[in-house]
RNA sequence: GGGGGGUUUCCCGAGUGGUCAAAGGGGACGGACUGUAAAUCCGUUGGCAACGCCUUCGCAGGUUCAAAUCCUGCACCCCCCA
């Protein structure tokens, strides 16, 4: 085998949990082996608590080991009671098709899919769940299932005893499925090992057991610790919503600033979880954050090293020019569908060109239009305070007319207000 | 059923006839500082055709040259006694 996989992951801190911890390392180091992680399509990206998954099932592939990932299309129609406090909502048929497409697409994207013996298998377990009838699964599967060994599972104890919210039949079944998941998937692909969050140990765990009742076939389980902030709060989460792996959900820029604001106690998690870069070179901006931690070395690394591997080269790019406009450089040269790739998360307004001809538009007039002021007195007090800045140039005097010298682009002008506000104007022809 | 207190600008909260667009604090915003952090400091914080004008102090009327402030009615909230 290429590389000591179990040995990596343990260094990185990604193992959380093993049903067999003297018996993987070797198992994994003298063969190449079939490893499952299953993905929920709860919406049509996959976000920053997803990612790890992802990425762990990818070193599993370096490794030499054949991955499988799995698209939840059935029981993403039930839903995971694990973790979740309360019944969940069903995902519409339709909704849950669309999501099932996009997140298939993003699962292409990390692995493998032509690489001869461990090349990447794709799988959605509504295509042998859907032949099932509701009997044979009772019979086949359901009897293998204690119901006093299902209730002792944290994901249903923790929602039984309580009065304000209880657990349906539909999530108290969910196990169920996913166990049989790992039965077929070993049947059918030799998968030996599942992997997941920290969350998914009891479904793991039901899907071993299973197996050993239906084939008496002894399979292995491994869980990750869950991404969390120091602070414990869930990774990826910010006050505009959720950090997506989807440039039209998060753009490029956004998802770079995400992790170039990652707080210092957090980024040696992120380095080690989330990229494949050395030990040593890890290790290395473990000592340059303590020795200089104004340079944010790892925080940089990190977000070129995500932004590259998630958006390519030229979202990286995007990322890093946006970056120097948005944190002052002047903005001129620029053609309208730069700026709005750069911009693509800032609001924009029309205005017909006319307004910049004869006398201009004036710069009060032009902040209340954009919306970056609350209304012309606002935007007076934002220029007279020098918080008032056209392509990124400070506005001085009150006085100032914008014309059609003044625009960035073909028919683009950028304003901001303060350090970080910004709007786009847009002058259309008549 | 009786008695008392309250309702103020984004929030809390002062104001009890003119000097009130309304103290103070919070929040927010702008500036400085800084590591695109935190803290700190300074400034701003109803609108506008702006040394002036208009709108705002629960709602609707009234007294007055002048009302957030006084009177009447209404609505809602709180407390005490039955």
């Amino acid at each position: 085998m290429k590389a000591d996989i179990f040995a990596d992951l343990s260094w990185r801190g990604l193992i959380h949990q093993t049903t067999a911890d003297e018996f993987l390392p070797n198992w994994l180091n003298s063969g190449s082996r079939t490893v499952y992680i299953g993905f929920d399509p709860t919406a049509d990206s996959l976000h920053v608590g997803s990612m790890l998954q992802l990425l762990v099932l990818r070193r599993f592939q370096k490794a030499g080991h054949r991955p499988v990932a799995l698209a939840g299309g059935a029981t993403g129609m039930i839903g995971d009671p694990s973790g979740k406090s309360e019944e969940r909502n069903l995902l519409g048929v339709d909704d849950l098709r669309k999501n099932i497409v996009g997140i298939e697409k993003q699962l292409k994207q990390f692995l493998d899919f032509d690489c001869g013996e461990n090349s990447a298998v794709l799988v959605n377990n509504f295509d042998w769940m859907r032949k099932f009838s509701y009997l044979d699964f009772l019979r086949d599967v359901g009897k293998n299932f204690p119901v006093n060994v299902m209730l002792a599972k944290d994901s249903v104890k923790s929602r039984l005893g309580r009065d304000d919210t209880g657990i349906s039949y539909t999530e108290f079944s969910y196990m169920l499925l996913q166990a049989y998941d790992f039965v077929h998937l070993n049947r059918q692909y030799q998968c030996e090992l599942q992997v997941g969050g920290s969350d998914q140990w009891g479904n793991i765990t039901a899907g071993i057991d299973l197996a050993r009742r239906m084939h008496s076939v002894q399979l292995y389980g491994l869980t990750c610790p869950l991404l969390l902030t120091s602070d414990g709060k869930k990774m990826g989460k910010t006050e505009s919503g959720t950090v997506w792996l989807s440039p039209e959900r998060t753009s490029p820029y956004a998802f770079f600033q995400y992790w170039r604001n990652i707080a210092d106690a957090d980024v040696g998690n992120c380095l080690r979880f989330l990229t494949e870069l050395s030990h040593d070179e890890i290790l290395a901006l473990d000592e340059s954050r303590a020795a200089a931690p104004h340079e944010c070395q790892s925080q940089i690394r990190l977000a070129e090293y995500l932004t590259q591997l998630v958006h390519g080269d030229s979202g990286l790019a995007t990322a890093r020019r946006a970056t120097d406009i948005f944190f002052g450089a002047v903005i001129e040269n620029l053609s309208d569908r730069e700026l709005g790739e750069i911009f693509a998360d800032v609001p924009g307004k029309e205005l017909p060109r006319e307004s910049l001809r004869g006398e201009g538009l004036s710069i009060v007039d032009a902040l209340a239009e954009s919306g970056l002021a609350k209304s012309k007195g606002d935007g007076r007090r934002t220029v007279q305070q020098g918080g008032a800045y056209v392509n990124n140039r400070r506005v001085e005097n009150i006085e100032t007319q914008l014309t059609e010298k003044d625009l960035a682009s073909e028919a683009v002008m950028v304003l901001r207000a303060g350090k970080k506000r910004y709007a786009l104007l847009r002058f259309r022809d008549e």
